[in-house]
DNA sequence: GGGCACTTGTGAAGCCATGCACAAAGTTGC
DNA sequence: GCAACTTTGTGCATGGCTTCACAAGTGCCC
């Protein structure tokens, strides 16, 4: 029942001795939430069937996935609360904190300062910054925003090692770039545009239309669509014959 | 030079004869965007090299993605820029509006409320819902804040397709269950929670803090991962051997 | 009207992820 | 100390997505 000392076999072999794969890293923040919200609870071991049920996958999935990170289970009982969110924590890299600059302090990079999800799993907002001179020294979320002249500087200075931009499209690029200049590897872009980064940089991107566009497709599909478009092929038509 | 009257075959086959894999539909906003993107400048005919360049993709996909909505290229021309971009509009099915309730008015829910990018592609925000009274009546974006309460008859009187979802974790699943209660098939959900639904409802997410952990992940890696850990392990030792 | 240059559409191969099913390993009870 | 039970970790088969490479089709030029 009290765990003995774990054999050093858990400590010896680098944490993911052969690299992880893209879908299981995508899925670890899911295990931590569901491991959270377990320990929160008070649960102190859980199976991977319990497990897998309370992250909404597969548990076969979930032993797979966990299996990249080492054997952190045991057989017969299943897997230490406490334990395993330590070992993902680690994993991912939430034992140290990450500072973000916020690029664009419109409505949503004004939702993104305060949003209070970054800040408890590791991620301290450090600094905001916009373009429009007139927003420079206004407070949002306990932070005066910054100009966007002083964008490298705030880089360098507080040590940045995340950017988060939410300016407008045309902006993009642009910003991106300066970013990678200043030394930054790691950007998550809301905005909706394409930008190109170098090799060894990390861009990762959330379009918000794009997400209901898919549920329109798919919308569409349950709606009788061949009724709908029956009537729609009708003013297709006289656009494609040269309206 | 002048397109001919298009063939029959292009309107007799249904859009997508067999049905378009989800990887293909979760791309055709991002064609779309860059059709748009080329339109406003413009252009009127593209190769599927450009166009794949204007999206960030690879040619070779782009046209294998397109071959699923019908033969829309001409060989050794390419695309028309107008004629493909209806095409992928109406395979998605933005020829229609769709009406959207957002759901929690806090900071991310304002900040969905006012983004611009939803109208501009087809996607009406017909009303705000949030489960704090001393919110209701509130002008945001336009629109008066309603009282949860009126969840349901909103989404009927207002014929509302699609709900996106910005409520605190704990609320997450309860305002899921009653918006399909409601009839509501499509949500779109960016608490911080796992949500069941029925078969048939189509549910995606978008956490944004999951984003951050992946970019979190992958930038421990870069910064000799190794060295920070052996420090780390020390820690870890000490915890694992019962701190 | 025929050949050349260009670009699409797609068969085929390879890769990655998923999920099944079971052997291995651990626990509990007697 | 052994047998029955539980649950992990994983080999393997399956399926979907990506990428390559090229045949087929189209326009242009002479």
């Amino acid at each position: 029942m009290a765990r003995p000392t774990r054999p050093l076999a858990q400590l010896a072999p680098a944490p993911s001795p052969r690299g992880v794969p893209e879908a299981t890293v995508a899925r670890l923040p899911l295990y931590l939430r569901a491991l959270t919200s377990l320990s929160d609870r008070g649960v102190a071991t859980v199976s991977s069937d319990e497990l897998a049920e309370t992250a909404g996958v597969n548990s076969a999935k979930l032993r797979k996935d966990l299996s990249y990170l080492g054997s952190y289970g045991t057989r017969g009982v299943g897997y230490e609360v406490e334990f395993l969110r330590h070992q993902i924590t680690r994993e991912i890299g939430l034992t140290q904190d990450w500072a973000v600059v916020i690029i664009g302090i419109g409505n949503l990079g004004h939702a993104l300062a305060n949003y209070g999800g970054f800040a408890s799993r590791g991620f301290r907002i450090a600094a905001l910054v916009d373009a429009d001179e007139r927003r420079s020294g206004e407070e949002v979320a306990g932070l005066k925003v910054r100009h966007s002249d002083e964008l490298e500087d705030v880089i360098e200075t507080l040590n940045i090692s995340i950017a988060v931009v939410a300016t407008p499209a045309h902006a993009a690029q642009a910003v991106c770039d300066r970013v990678v200049a200043a030394g930054i590897t790691s950007i998550l872009n809301f905005a909706p545009a394409v930008v190109q980064v170098p090799e060894g940089v990390e861009l990762r991107k959330v379009d918000l239309s794009t997400e209901l566009q898919i549920l329109a497709y798919h919308e569409q599909r349950k709606n009788g669509a061949a009724l709908a478009l029956t009537a729609e092929q009708a003013v297709e038509l006289a656009k494609a014959v040269r309206g």
